[in-house]
DNA sequence: ATGATTGGATAGTGCCACTCTCCGAACGGG
DNA sequence: CCCGTTCGGAGAGTGGCACTATCCAATCAT
């Protein structure tokens, strides 16, 4: 297909497409003529891919781009590659440094994962955004200490048990990897939302009855 | 304390503090003298909450002020100001409208709720955070349907519970809702880099031995 | 008195996701 | 074969946003 069909089909504007091409969230189509060039299906699949994680997901261009790298990087293993591509995408910025807070998350942080049996992973940047998010909140005086994470890790192990079940249905290796990044990245606003919703929940029947 | 000072233990810059300031995100300072104005514990830390918002909760320093507003606003009640303030938090951009997928989206978002016996709120911009979310993963085929989307519903029935009844331990009504926006948003970082950490256990058993 | 500091205002910076505009080559109906 | 249309490509420009650099006059400390 044409780029103009390309569009039409994501919709995604012509323009934009042009822009992911130049920026390697999408490879180039196959040259037909000097001037025309031919897109198949797979563009599509990673076209809306690529948007759904710059829009939906708010991952950077250039990051998108190291994602769907690793992804069809069909060099290495499926694990490596699986690890590459989920730790390309964001996780804020990582903890300043020499701070007291710093040091009291990075404990919290880590007791946690031994109380869940989970195996410490240094390089994972899962980490840095964990002990991040958890010296700001010591910072603003609220309470985290692990018997309040707890639940939340118990929550967060459920979930992604399920994840990879589902993920593992996927047959071939780059369609599983394209699964993961896709369920990571957006099933985090339907999880964000479902905790929302939640809260509305149980703040109105505690709160109040009405409204 | 001066403006200097309230940089200093805060760790914002002072231009950063003027515009805040200039933004509304912080209540200007008692006027002292033409030139010198005097700032307290409160706007130490309504400027640390304002700064954990806008750093580690990527809300727009806009949406940040009215958040701020509605938490101070004392003329109506405490469940109203709640739910002015978390609508204000940042939802991504509302369902694009005429859509097949956004209709099944909608019907499989109102039937998770009505499984998890939640009362719908229609005005709820969760709702519509959900919903786009969910159109998303049925444009790019992946399966969002009921079954699967009940382990987060409990997940985030679990947590939101666990969050609703930490709020209540806080006395002052002010205090309360402060808190209540804070959990909300800078559990968020801590969930997902918890849901990352557990999908890589989990990945890891699984797939592979080593590393 | 006087140099440093303070608070306030205005304009500018840097980043980033696009988007506008132009170009020359190729397609295709008549 | 002709010519208006469409195509892909490339560089510069746009708009939004979170700051930030600079300046200014009043005031404080010595």
């Amino acid at each position: 297909m044409r780029l103009a069909e390309l569009s039409e089909r994501s919709g995604v504007s012509i323009t934009t497409i042009k822009y992911y091409l130049r920026e390697g969230l999408l490879p180039p189509g196959e040259r037909v003529s000097a001037t025309q060039a031919e897109y198949d299906e797979e563009h599509l699949r990673r076209l809306r891919l690529a948007r759904a994680l710059v829009q939906v997901g708010r991952v950077p261009v250039a990051t998108a781009r190291k994602v769907l790298a690793a992804v069809e990087d069909e060099s290495v293993d499926q694990l490596t590659r699986l690890g590459t591509a989920v730790s390309a995408l964001p996780h804020g910025p990582a903890p300043s440094g020499a701070d007291g807070a710093v040091d009291a998350a990075r404990r919290t942080a880590e007791e946690v994962q031994r109380r869940l049996g989970w195996r410490p992973v240094p390089g994972n940047p899962a980490h840095g955004m964990l002990v991040s998010a958890l010296a700001t909140l010591i910072r603003l005086g609220y309470p985290c200490d692990v018997d309040q994470l707890l639940p939340y890790g118990r929550a967060a192990a459920a979930i992604a048990g399920h994840e990879i079940a589902l993920i593992e249905e996927f047959g071939a290796p780059t369609t599983q990897l394209e699964a993961a990044v896709a369920l990571t990245v957006l099933y985090e606003p339907v999880l964000l939302s479902l905790r929302r919703l939640a809260q509305a929940e149980e703040a109105t029947r505690r709160f109040g009855t009405q409204t």
